[in-house]
DNA sequence: CATTAAACGAGACGGTACGTCGTGTCTTGCG
DNA sequence: CGCAAGACACGACGTACCGTCTCGTTTAATG
């Protein structure tokens, strides 16, 4: 339970955001290391205490300015269409249009950064970022394995894993330009929905979109 | 070609090595943010400059250090016994393997973090870290793809780098046990392999590994 | 006029004298040379910060650590009986004494050493340490000349700096015993006050302590 | 007693003189703080063992240097014409020309640097630089007491002490112009030679140039 | 209202790491 | 062996950042 009424002077929402927004300006201009407290609070026109009183370190404070940025321009959850071909190619296309807008990839950089060399917060960071999608494909690709839209035995899980570290490698790792992370997207899902094998037999499928032909 | 006669003394290999020797322990017993230049010279009986004139700042040193004990033991590159499915499965599994000792976690997620906030870094690490499996998966795909063991239209490019991403993501972000990760990385090559979408028709097609039907 | 209502924490005045104690203490015990910001911070139990804040460099820490011990037992000023050679005997006594403890000489010495690289800190030490008996001894000598004591084509500022000037080089260069600095004094002091040279004629004057004939 | 036969390659007279001359160029250009053994040795274009190999530190270097300079043109020794005053009067004059030159000036006030802090070196430079003027003052005074020139009772030691370290005072802690220099030093040898106490009783004595009188 | 307790800006504080520089020693290969 | 070049261990330098701690001042909610 949050303590409603708390004796004297309330924080400051004004002080709360421009700390945040000081902590992005650094972070977009200079990136992690340039974010210092002593900076962000000279740049906040603030107090250091009003930093600690509400971040225990640079590490949370850094989590809570990107979250903040990210609350105000979030990437497409996993969409629901009934199409969860289409739904997964949507989704991919919103992370690689999302992440090539320069400002959004380097604030999930430095996220990514501040979270490096801890493994809790690294997995509270990937909880509250990769967390949301994780639910979504997982619900998404549940829900189809039940209604027969894609193959019953489908390990799930797996899938979902693969699709989020296949996007963000891409994203951080590989990022150039946008239109050649959605061919690599794209070439993923299509590898993933039909696969790579060759049937054994002469046995053959319907066509794939794009220009998928069965022939080995 | 090397300068073959520098003048003056020539740099110690024992200096050297010993400063690597001390770095990888501190990492292995504490992390990269215990590195510090002043420890490492001090623990490797050396002087500060010792450090300095051979790396200009903390992260190559760290990179160094890891990628000379990494090359002393490194991870499983990709095989090539003519079935490509079954070298993909040795090439993961290799990988769960050697991350599942902790000591080879522990160092490259140093070196992770080493090459987090500097572009070139990142890129340089990547270069060096993925690019021989990379390479290799590159290659074998396409002689696969060439050689009708998988679909000739696959985008090899897109798969590989699906593949080197999840596997990255499941190593550095998700690691738990070695088991899990086998488990998961097992689902993802199925996955992969017969692709996930059910036959729009009634057409069957052979059964696959593991217990793999093709019911929806 | 004092800056009253500086905001922030203001600097503490324990902090200043634990400073000012260690390098005293390190002066005493081992001299100028080894005295190092990182010793005295450690020493005193306080960060570089609260050194840099306050000195910009070691000679100035040293000259206020030093002129702060000295303000607490300084060496004797001229005294005013209205016999002048009586005064100025006691005064170089007085410095004698107080240069014969160790430790003041070792204090001195080391201000001498702080100021000895720049010509600014030069003179300023002068001032600060010479400046006050340089006062009293030209305002006792004029007032000596005026009121008959001495004769009234004295050039006062000339004897009072080859008194200063004899003193200190004995102290700094010269000191061996207090006994033998005293006996060169007297004879200093001595030779100033009745002169060296021989009359020409015959005309004899009165006999001066000690023994003073003016046979030559 | 010289070796004079040793085996092997012989110093090199030219790396002896072009340290040397080095050292004393980065003396009258920067300063005392300003030498350091590497600099003097780029400078120089030679090894650093080359310094080592002859001084054992900075400080007997930096001596060397400044003695080496000191000796091509080194001030005026007392000379002996058999008028004591007027040799000492020539003296006083010689130095002060000697270090209103800015070079010899500087060149000495580094060699009063470099032995600043330890006592050994400081007796030794002392002895070097101040000894035969020393040596000469005392020589010459006592010769002037047995011959009737001064008194007899004169404490020659305490004099020429007096004169040193008057001189040295002046010339390093309050050099201005060579002019006002050379008044001061007039007006102590005056105080000095005819003394500044008045005749008790009214007999007077011969006057004293410069338009000494005695009245009081 | 007056009180009061917390928030606030400023900035001092003890630490620790940084990257540079200086000292004196050691180690190459060349003359 | 002398010598230039330069690596080496050590340790000081002055700066920057971290997270804590006073200061005096402001600002609501409460009594």
């Amino acid at each position: 339970m949050e303590e409603v009424n708390r004796r004297g002077r309330p924080r400051s929402q004004a002080t709360h955001d421009a700390i945040l927004d000081a902590v992005c300006d650094i972070l977009v201009t200079g990136g992690y290391s340039e974010v210092s407290m002593d900076r962000v609070a000279t740049a906040a026109g603030v107090g250091k205490h009003s930093l600690y009183r509400r971040w225990a370190s640079k590490a949370p404070l850094v989590a809570e300015a990107v979250m903040n940025a990210y609350g105000q321009q979030s990437p497409l959850l996993l969409p629901d269409t009934g199409d969860v071909e289409a739904d997964l190619r949507e989704w991919l296309l919103g992370q690689a249009r999302y992440f090539g807008v320069e400002r959004n990839a380097a604030l999930s950089r430095a996220l990514a950064v501040a979270s490096a060399d801890d493994a809790g917060d690294r997995e509270a960071l990937d909880l509250q970022l990769a967390g949301p999608h994780r639910d979504a494909l997982l619900r998404r690709l549940h829900a189809a394995a039940a209604g027969g839209e894609i193959r019953a035995d489908t390990d799930v899980e797996a899938v979902t894993e693969a699709l989020i570290g296949a996007m963000l490698y891409r994203i951080f790792n590989r990022a150039k330009t946008v239109d050649e992370t959605i061919k690599v997207f794209n070439g993923i899902l299509d590898a993933l929905m039909r696969g790579v094998r060759c049937a054994e037999n002469v046995e053959s499928r319907g066509a794939h979109r794009p220009g998928g032909d069965d022939r080995c």
